[in-house]
DNA sequence: TTCAGAAAAATTTTCAATATTTTTATAGAC
DNA sequence: GTCTATAAAAATATTGAAAATTTTTCTGAA
């Protein structure tokens, strides 16, 4: 559930970078932690080379930093960090989303709706128990963004906004504990949004997405 | 001279990584190629795993893709990739150039202006003997790439940019064996973006990068 | 305090062996 | 002849242990 979209088989060093990506999402494994192969593996468990291989395999999603002689650590999450995040999801996401409007077919547009209907689905449960719904909610909420841009066509642009939407979920995440997010208005956003997509106004539509990318 | 910016030491994963990314870049391993482990350590050294390690290592460049269970193999490298790459660098070197040119100082100018005297000096030793300045030529022209981005301040753009750059590396390379490049107007295209950098000409200095990046 | 060198810790690398999975080859059924 | 199921072979994935490097920490002297 907390995996990646593509059919990865589950290998030893899939699962542990699953459990890693986590832990590093939810601050079990606060920022800049030192990663020590040693310690991780009695958590964790595995050999030695899977926990290296999975976090080598985080560190290309950038969740993980990798020195050459000097380890692992997890990333830095400062707020410079998130501000990087948020304008590049900004540029990505936007760039996806005039591809997709451009190419996207009437399928596409129901993937949409879907998508949609089950983020406002899981927003309203959340509302009730934001601890025990925070993992699904994300993961309606990547599927939201995901669905939006996946008419563009561009396999390299799926990836890159992929690889940000898993370093922002820290911060997202962080965001939702500290209940600062305004559930309505970003809801309302949402609304418009698809609306505008629907309603084929590209500019609209760009707008509003960037209006909702704000963790 | 073929290695990533960083100053990363030279650990055995990263002279297997360099190797390989090399052999791919200049079609030794053509696309789709089986990379072998075994037929790898044969040809490169190093023990398996480290040729897994820098295998992993190239497959978050893009270069090498890995399914799991299935081992490795060379990215293909179809007119659909070449295109995809192609607009992406657009978006990503035209936005980053944007940042830069707002935030972008004295030094900024300097380095690009230096990095310009560079890159026609070796074009020029290029166009002499085209094979054996391939490799240095191009290293220019990703210097140049890199300089006009540096003022950006976006990390992980920087670091999109050149993934984007290594993964369109082969289809450069191939153009000129192909002999199907036009030095002359790439060049007259650079001096004419380097000028309207200088003159801090957003608009004109962005439709120039966009002219320049065909390949 | 600062510096140099020794000691300790950690990372990187290799070798070797086992378990899984995928691919290939073969024989039989329709 | 094509296809399916099974067996054999090849390749990949995983683990363990140990040697070689490198970095970090510690200690004592200037």
């Amino acid at each position: 559930m907390f995996g990646r979209q593509k059919e990865e088989s589950a290998t030893v060093v899939n699962l542990l970078a699953n459990q890693v990506r986590r832990d590093i999402s939810f601050g079990v494994l606060p920022p800049d932690t030192k990663l020590k192969i040693a310690d991780l593996r009695g958590r964790y468990g595995g050999s030695a080379h899977s926990l290296r291989e999975a976090l080598r395999l985080l560190s290309n999603e950038g969740l993980v930093e990798a020195s050459a002689q000097r380890g692992f650590r997890v990333s830095s999450a400062t707020q410079d960090d998130q501000q990087d995040i948020i304008r590049l999801r900004r540029e990505i996401e936007t760039t996806g989303l005039r591809w997709a409007m451009e190419r996207g077919d009437l399928q596409w547009e129901g993937r949409i709706m879907a998508s949609h209907h089950a983020l406002k689905a899981i927003t309203a449960q959340l509302q009730q128990d934001p601890t025990e719904f925070a993992l699904d909610w994300d993961e309606a909420n990547r599927q939201f963004h995901i669905c939006l841009i996946e008419a563009s066509r561009s396999p390299r642009l799926m990836e890159i906004q992929n690889s940000l939407f898993e370093q922002s979920r820290r911060f997202r995440l962080a965001a939702l504990r500290e209940d600062v997010l305004d559930f309505d208005h970003t809801l309302s956003l949402v609304d418009k949004l698809v609306a505008a997509i629907l309603a084929k106004q590209q500019e609209e539509a760009v707008s509003l997405l960037q209006q909702l990318i704000i963790h």
